[in-house]
DNA sequence: AGCGCAGTATACCGATCGGTATAGCGGCAC
DNA sequence: GTGCCGCTATACCGATCGGTATACTGCGCT
């Protein structure tokens, strides 16, 4: 493995196991064994690493959640393939999904927080993009698409925090509870 | 305001904007407008500080939690007297609850989350223990108590983050929707 | 008056922080 | 061969980190 991909593989085992502000620069060369001129010649800064880290790594669940947000007319059926682009996502992932997590409830004026602003931001549109097409069939969604979409990933994430946990496992059976009990809130 | 509770007050200010590794004790002190020696004098560590702020701060959770975590027979009316009681700490504790909903989601290793694991670790218990009692009323509950535990906190603070980002209010009709939410999770 | 002690400030500690100036290396183009 | 360039190491920077040794103050007790 080259050096460029040796760092950031270290950098996201250290930092989702201890925290960004936690783990220095030193310390990521060391684990990786080289210094910290070549970190700094790959990535500028300590932030820099982190956002081609996030970059890279967030890929796959992009490109997954792109098609699968594509509202076609059955709402049900779409969110069940979100959950299921998320869960996939998230098992073979999991340390990074930790890290997201994190910085997810981080303090807003963090540097991780605003690092994975950009990326769920782009996220949360694909949702409520899709929440505001199935409200053209559900008129009494219409309004709430940014909460509903907030909500619903809010779901998602309980459940992969469970799983991050050894609580669940994330099969079918709970791509299903999670879809329903959401559908569930909005009617109730 | 004596000096004490002025160091707890900004430190809590500071960390939950911008979180307990960013934040040195040289600008928790400064922001108070005293010098290191007074903090280390009533807290001994900066972890001393982190460990008597979510002890001090946390009290109120957990009182109001141990009176509604109480199962009485009727789980629908106990498991709203509990979504009542975080919510109502939430909204007159916002900073604190945001600090303490990162530090749940922080690495594993990280002191923020280690500060926070006994604490959250009995009102874990508490509600593991209101859901046991209550499979002897609901037997196809019996066996999943931790897991439900952790699902309805999930879903708890899934909609405490909402509120905290201004997504929704916390009143009566979302403490409706939540626990129908969850119980009908557990009915799919 | 004199003692003790809680509380506070000045000034300092070694370690680590993120980041860099400089120089050397190997491989490729010419 | 020679010049360039991508990459890497040694050694260093000022700033900040968490924490402390020492001394002073003011108050309560006797």
């Amino acid at each position: 493995m080259d050096n460029r991909s040796l760092i950031l593989s270290r950098a996201l085992d250290l930092w989702s196991e201890r925290g960004y502000d936690a783990v220095g620069v030193q310390e990521i060369v060391e684990s990786a064994g080289i210094t910290k001129p070549t970190l700094y010649h790959y990535f500028g800064s300590k932030r820099g690493l982190l956002d081609a880290l996030i970059d890279e790594r967030s890929a796959g669940l992009r490109n997954a959640l792109g098609k699968a947000a594509e509202y076609r007319g059955d709402l049900v059926v779409t969110l069940e393939a979100v959950v299921r682009a998320y869960f996939d996502f998230a098992r073979s992932n999991g340390p990074y999904y930790r890290m997201q997590l994190a910085f997810w409830f981080a303090p807003e004026h963090s540097d991780g927080h605003q690092a994975i602003l950009a990326r769920n931001a782009g996220q949360h549109q694909a949702l409520e993009l899709l929440f505001e097409a199935a409200a053209n069939d559900h008129g009494n969604m219409r309004g709430r698409h940014r909460a509903y979409a907030a909500t619903f990933l809010g779901m998602i994430n309980t459940y992969i925090g469970l799983h991050l946990n050894g609580f669940a496992s994330l099969d079918d059976q709970l791509v299903y509870q999670a879809v329903h009990q959401f559908m569930h809130g909005i009617y109730s």
